[in-house]
DNA sequence: GTTTGTGAAGGATTTCACAGCA
DNA sequence: TGCTGTGAAATCCTTCACAAAC
């Protein structure tokens, strides 16, 4: 996918598969409720995601004991204690660096904020677009990135930068104390221990694809 | 990751991570390319993608003996064979469907084309939409999918249309012959054996990253 | 009767460590 | 000497299978 690239664990109890696994209950318990349901099954789930009930009851019981013999799941209370444990119980503020096109459909994108995830700034290092409002957001020169992260709060950089400039500015989130960050660069950039960098490739995703239908 | 999503493995011998991985020492490779350099060792593969250099030694040795002892391995030839493993050593066509926001960003990115990704048709369900021309492509009515897909040898489904109508069209596709498949909705689809689908889900990302910052 | 939670078993992946070659 | 290729060891992850709970 887009693909994933991250090598951080701060907490090895719990596997860092178990805990990407944990968003994708937590969209089916969320679909779920909307339909109208409020009990649900390992079984059930298991077939929503294509995964066997064992392996999602055996990534539950790393945070405890939350189904019900001869029943299943509460849904509701099932969906609230996986927000809980993932840090979806509050909102978390990000920033977009690089206002080009890709930069621009991000900070449109509707799918962030319903989740939490609200764009406080944008940044570019190009003066021509520094100023400008995109999408409700002054653009803010790249020199100010410190300042901003740390009056706004944001904890979250995503990162749409040409790949010659990604690295630097990779860098200076770092060095700005951001320790999460949503890479679309395409390159696998270096950082240090504790931060963990996500990345969003299309074209990496279609290069493992080719192998199956070549 | 985005996020992959996937369960088909055609080639049980080769893991799908290993398959997963060789995409990432392509692109290490061209970059190393355009820098002038000839010849990598797994030692210097292994810092720029944060991995070790046993690692990528056992990888690379599911497929053959690419390197010289004492020396490492030769990059262009390494690229070379790696992009044939892969089935990149030639273009592969491409549809998207759902000529929304989303889709309208997915044509107009620039990044597919130079990796021989060609997004040939476009499709949407909207009449308002269906006969107008987005960047050089006539958008499609979904009711000739099954025709364009086979006309123009399409062998990859971009999926960008709202969550409510992903299934559908996904199932479309299947029908179309399609094993491919790029998913943009925010959803895990359900698909037969055979077909491939990876997710591309930043939303996803953010709420497994989340977890190590809270 | 149904379904969870979980040790134990099994399988998959990564790392080690070193023989062999340039 | 330097670095690959690879069996063997170690680690990690998934699945099994069943006692316990409803």
């Amino acid at each position: 996918m887009s693909t994933t690239n991250n090598s951080y664990n701060s907490d090895p109890l719990v596997p860092e598969v178990v805990i990407q696994r944990l968003p994708l209950y937590v969209r089916v318990l969320t679909q779920f409720t909307n339909a109208g349901e409020d009990v649900i099954s390992s079984e059930q789930l298991g077939s929503m995601l294509q995964m066997t009930p064992a392996q999602i009851r055996k990534d539950l019981s790393y945070f405890g004991r939350f189904g019900k013999q001869g029943r299943g799941y509460d849904i509701a209370m099932l969906e609230g204690q996986l927000r809980a444990i993932l840090g979806l119980d509050r909102t978390w503020n990000a920033a977009v660096i690089g206002m080009g096109r890709l930069g621009r459909a991000v900070v449109s994108y509707p799918g962030f904020a319903p989740e939490g995830f609200n764009i406080l700034a944008a940044f570019d290092s190009n003066d021509d677009i520094v100023g400008k409002t995109i999408s409700d957001l002054k653009v803010e020169s790249i020199s100010r990135l410190t300042k901003s992260v740390k009056e706004l709060e944001i904890k979250i950089g995503i990162v749409t930068v040409p790949i010659d400039q990604a690295q630097g500015v990779i860098d200076a989130l770092v060095e700005a104390g951001i320790r999460s960050i949503l890479n679309y660069a395409p390159l696998s950039p270096q950082v240090p221990d504790g931060v963990i960098v996500r990345g969003i490739d299309p074209v990496l995703s279609l290069q493992s694809m080719t192998y199956y239908i070549r």
